[in-house]
DNA sequence: AACACGGGCAACCGCGTGTAC
DNA sequence: CGTACACGCGGTTGCCCGTGT
């Protein structure tokens, strides 16, 4: 035979819980600790199943979690999060102590989804909506330039189209497997640097994002932002956003 | 003042996965 | 090894509140 049955569904309360119910809940945790949420509402006093209570503390309830709104800061880093793992919003929160799944999922659907509609752009791909199915992808974007002329690279990629695109910060990211070879000073699909993103002004400034160990995304926390200069790829295989979209 | 509408968010639902039995 | 359930996750719903008419 199986498990027991984690509660009794008759009769348990549902909806909006009250002040009490969560007091009860935050003492017995705070006391007790987690060790089975099926029991925990039994323990607690509670009529509620323990899929609920394990929802209102992880969600609401839990000490360390954030109080204050999401930050534009936080928000870009969203955004270059999701672009890498989709709607895994787990996974996205885990880089975000304090934060919820269930926040920054929300804060997805309600904000984020807004304002990439504004632009025109797909949030679930990052992309220009209504781009033609054979338009050149971002690998491309970046790779294909690496020995070319300036003048071959921008018509290479005239028709590149970027992973994620932020119209707000002129932020264009790249993929992981997007890679500018620093000691070689070309584009290449090494491993041996990974390059997170990069950063166009539409004034003609650039900045490149490094990070060492891809574990450490996202770039703009853990990266060592790299002044333009003469060293790296000339600068007309980059383009500002107006160039590449209009 | 009353109503309609939409945004934001908490909570629920259902499914996939891991695991106790 | 198969079954049944706990747990976690992503999608969805529905309530509350602010704003516009």
């Amino acid at each position: 035979m199986g498990r027991q049955p984690c509660c009794d569904k008759s009769g348990l309360k549902r909806g909006p819980w009250t002040l009490d119910e969560d007091q009860k809940l935050t003492n017995f945790i705070l006391n007790n600790g987690i060790h089975c949420w099926r029991l925990v509402p039994k323990l607690a006093g509670l009529m509620r199943c323990g899929k609920s209570c394990r929802l209102r503390w992880t969600n609401y309830l839990r000490p360390d979690l954030k109080r204050v709104a999401i930050s534009e800061e936080e928000e870009d880093q969203i955004i270059q999060l999701h672009s890498r793992f989709g709607n895994r919003w787990s996974k996205i929160a885990s880089y975000f102590p304090g934060r919820t799944d269930n926040e920054i999922k929300n804060h997805w659907n309600t904000r984020i989804k807004k304002r990439f509609k504004l632009l025109g752009v797909d949030p679930a791909t990052h992309k220009l909506i209504n781009q033609p199915d054979d338009c050149v992808n971002h690998h491309q974007f970046s790779s294909s330039s690496s020995q070319a002329s300036a003048s071959q690279a921008k018509e290479m990629n005239k028709d590149a189209i970027p992973e994620l695109i932020d119209m707000k910060s002129n932020k264009i990211e790249l993929s992981p497997e997007d890679r500018f070879d620093h000691s070689q000073g070309n584009w290449t699909s090494s491993e041996s640097l990974n390059a997170e993103a990069i950063l166009i002004n539409s004034s003609g400034s650039c900045n490149y994002s490094f990070t060492t160990d891809d574990s450490l995304f996202p770039a703009s926390m853990n990266s060592t932002f790299l002044s333009m200069n003469d060293s790296f790829p000339p600068w007309e295989t980059m383009f500002p956003l107006e160039d590449l979209f209009l």
